[in-house]
DNA sequence: CAAATGATTGTTGTT
DNA sequence: AACAACAATCATTTG
């Protein structure tokens, strides 16, 4: 057993290069820039039919939260205190209980990725090298496909 | 009037 | 591998 400090592979041990509680606001997420001017953003084009990302558990247990907050506080006002309530408690739970949001959330995780494809799919047609690759062609097609069938399974465990 | 912000954690995406 | 940004929400606030 060498490798004394090598922390190698750090096997165990929580690995944490960077805790920052707040990085100072990551970002606030710039949007809408439809200024007249044509800012050519290259790299990462966003389309907007791009999917957005699934939610988290986190996230799918905080829809429930919310209304569960507004409901016993309806005089709260502000998404922070929703965020701060439902952060504390997401800590609380356990990981039993976080199971069905994690769950669900592995769904979506799936069906995100398939969406994904699916979006990959259409972009790689052109073969083009890269310097425009923004062809700004709007114009209707992709006529209907991908039939969505919905399946609910709820597999609950019998106590 | 319209858009950004604030706050949470988790996950995905990019380098 | 590790960091960076974003996912929902909604009242408040700023330009």
């Amino acid at each position: 057993m060498k490798t004394a400090k090598g922390k190698g592979a750090a096997t165990r041990e929580t690995l944490k290069p960077v805790d920052d509680k707040k990085v100072g606001k990551r970002k606030a997420v710039a949007k809408a820039d439809k200024s007249g001017s044509k800012a050519k953003k290259n790299k990462l084009a966003k389309d907007p039919n791009k999917p957005k990302r699934p939610p988290s558990a986190f996230f799918v247990f905080l829809e429930e939260f919310r209304k569960t907050f507004k409901k016993e506080n309806p005089t709260v006002k502000a998404v922070s205190a929703v965020g701060k309530a439902g952060g504390e408690k997401w800590k609380s739970l356990s990981a039993a209980e976080k199971a069905p949001y994690e769950a669900k959330a592995a769904k979506r995780k799936g069906e995100y990725q398939k969406l994904i494809t699916a979006y990959n799919k259409k972009q790689e047609s052109t073969t083009d090298d890269g310097d425009e690759e923004s062809e700004i062609h709007d114009d209707g097609e992709e006529s209907g496909q991908d039939d969505a069938e919905e399946e609910d399974d709820e597999d609950e465990d019998d106590d």
